[in-house]
DNA sequence: GGCCAGGCCCCAG
DNA sequence: CTGGGGCATGGC
């Protein structure tokens, strides 16, 4: 099977990818800029490790179009997408902004965030702002930003920030306790933290996609069903039943 | 121009 | 513990 890169950037795990006119897609992680396009089959060891190249995928997936027609329909239409390992402050409040929102949105908001409180790279291109670099912004501040009713909420985590950079290092049940115990972080995006954030593969996260994925394709089920698989499993689903439609 | 968005808080029962 | 209103904002 082949690697779906745009699929992959672009299927709402992340929100630091533009795609720009030439065709490539950029983000700004680690202080760099990163540059990939689609069909490009070698990449740097950072990226290679963002984007989770050294798991075994192809066998994964044939697991789980064993596992399920639905999900094989899914598989065949998306093709080969990955969960990227990505950090986890910037999962952390790039889901926090997602709750109520929609990816444009929320696409826009990380960037204002990139632009007023991280550090320039280059013209146009700014790091997302670690925490110490939100030490003194105001509820004001992120309101004038747009992100609303949310700003206490960022407010709260930017202010418990060690312990829940500290999650790393927890297990599943406790990470997910750390993370719910901060204001605007309830179960979904505590999964998606975990999933997207912590790499936790047996997460899956419940929007009102996943919702309405559950009661029309798989009526009378539950996650369980997709063990162990969760993750991914979600993943495919999300992306499928927003290109695809639901039949 | 109203509906909706990768939900959660808060408060009633 | 479960259900539902309210919430800021702007894309469509």
């Amino acid at each position: 099977m082949k690697f779906e890169l745009e699929n992959t950037l672009f299927c709402g795990q992340s929100f630091s990818w533009r795609k720009c006119d030439d065709g490539n897609f950029k983000a700004v992680l680690e202080n760099k800029i990163h540059c990939v396009i689609e069909g490009q089959s070698e990449f740097d060891p950072f990226m290679t490790h963002y984007l989770d190249n050294e798991f075994d995928y192809n066998g994964t997936l044939q697991e789980i179009t064993k596992l399920d027609p639905i999900l094989n329909s899914a598989i065949k239409e998306c093709g080969e997408i990955h969960i990227l390992n990505q950090d986890l402050w910037e999962t952390v409040i790039g889901f926090m902004l997602s709750q109520n929102n929609n990816i444009k949105r929320i696409e826009g908001l990380y960037d204002k965030m990139s632009k007023t409180f991280g550090s320039k790279i280059e013209d146009g291109y700014y790091s997302f702002p670690r925490p110490e670099q939100l030490k003194n912004v105001t509820e004001y501040d992120l309101r004038s930003l747009g992100v609303g009713f949310r700003a206490p909420y960022l407010l709260d985590a930017i202010k418990r920030s060690d312990d829940i950079l500290s999650v790393v290092n927890l297990s599943d049940e406790k990470a997910d306790k750390i993370l719910q115990d901060t204001k605007g972080i309830g179960p979904k995006v505590s999964a998606c933290i975990r999933l997207f954030g912590l790499h936790n593969m047996e997460v899956f996260p419940k929007d009102v996609w996943i919702k309405r994925v559950m009661s029309t394709w798989f009526p009378g089920k539950d996650e369980d069903y997709f063990k162990p698989y969760q993750g991914l499993s979600q993943q495919y689903l999300f992306l499928y039943a927003r290109t695809h439609g639901f039949e």
